[in-house]
DNA sequence: CAAAACAAAAAAATCGATTTTATTGGACAG
DNA sequence: CTGTCCAATAAAATCGATTTTTTTGTTTTG
């Protein structure tokens, strides 16, 4: 396979993804706070394109549950609550839990190995909550779960790890906020994957999201 | 509270939502068949309305999963598989069966009256296929999970029965496709209920849709 | 003074036109 | 022939302007 380097070598993204990126990135750090109106004029000067693809980015951050929208009255960041965050949380236990047996249960080598390297990769960034830690901790989790082979569920989860961060996100701000010691979790659950144990794996999973959840909620 | 009627009786609704409803529509019944080139011109025409609302109405259906967007190739209909199909089975019977459990721990009279309403409803437009059966036949099986108090969960379910919908209407293209009897089989799930059974009623709703599910398998 | 009616302003929604990108169908070279 | 290159076409993506709807603030009326 050949490549021409006659064109612009980085494909450059279309207006719409880099607009759904930017804003659901400002949707989850909290810059675009929870309830916010989300005027179409304001975010046009904010990223620099175009009406459609703003509204374009926001019809698809309806459906990821971050924007709502309310019919010839614009858009607005979805509202948190207790409530949300507990469903958040509740959901994650059951589905997670469903994929990671289900990745064990038709475990690999690859996979494993994979496993170690994103969370060599993970722990040499610390968990001091910069970007490219967060990062690398969804890609960590997403992976304990990827070898379910179930593209929906994936998606689901994908879906309710952005959903649940938006609270982490929030608590940050708060001034006493001081983020969690998680890494030994990790390990462990990790250590679990590695013996084959699935019941281990999801009771450890399971706890190590009910922690972090009693933890946020102080922050709520 | 005053109403005027010197504006249209009727709220007429946005061309995005009309596109969406419409678009929605054409995909669950395979009128716009799995894998099939969405080009906007054509949508266009076909539902009369522009290109904005169109791509708005395309987006919101992307993370629906019923449409796939490709970086600046456009739009298709969603494929389908077994595999896809397997999945939704799964992933209804896992979620829809919480959902069924938690709505029972907290019935309410409210609750157990509209499901008999609704399920009366149903059973007079008989399980002919029509779209007015379809439509209570959904709302039979949205309701039955409704009182659970997780709108997150709710949504998934909603999503996950269009997908699964989809293959009932393909299904029925194939020539030999005879609808199945189910009646019995929600008369005994809303028994169970009504009895306040949820092991019962969850075991019934289970096995109602894997019997659907091994009906339908034949004609995928 | 409270509530309705209206006008002005702001914002959302939509359209039509333009720009950018991908696809298609030869023409040509190896 | 077979694959690469190029031009023509088709389609996607985006923009700017227009239309429609909602919101806001003011005035009028009972």
């Amino acid at each position: 396979m050949s490549v021409t380097f006659s064109t612009s070598p980085v494909q450059s993204e279309s207006a719409t993804k880099l607009a759904y990126n930017k804003l659901r990135d400002l949707l989850l750090t909290g810059d675009l706070a929870p309830g916010e109106k989300l005027k179409i004029d304001r975010l046009r000067d904010m990223l620099g394109v175009g009406a459609s693809p703003i509204r374009e980015a926001l019809s698809l951050l309806v459906s990821d549950q971050l924007v709502v929208r309310h019919e010839q009255r614009g858009f607005r960041a979805a509202a948190t609550s207790r409530d949300n965050f507990d469903e958040i949380l509740s959901l994650r236990s059951t589905l997670e839990g469903k994929a990671l047996v289900q990745s064990m249960q038709q475990s690999s080598e690859e996979w494993v190995e994979q496993l170690v390297l994103i969370h060599h990769r993970m722990t040499r960034l610390k968990s001091n909550g910069s970007d490219a830690f967060e990062h690398e901790h969804k890609n960590f989790h997403m992976a304990l779960i990827s070898n379910c082979n179930a593209p929906l569920m994936l998606r689901f989860c994908d879906q309710l790890y952005d959903l649940n961060i938006r609270y982490r996100y929030l608590a940050a701000r708060s001034s006493d906020y001081q983020g969690r010691k998680v890494d030994d979790e990790h390990i462990q659950i990790l250590d679990a994957v590695n013996s084959g144990d699935a019941d281990r794996a999801v009771r450890l999973l399971r706890s190590h999201y009910e922690k972090t959840g009693d933890f946020l909620k102080a922050y709520i």
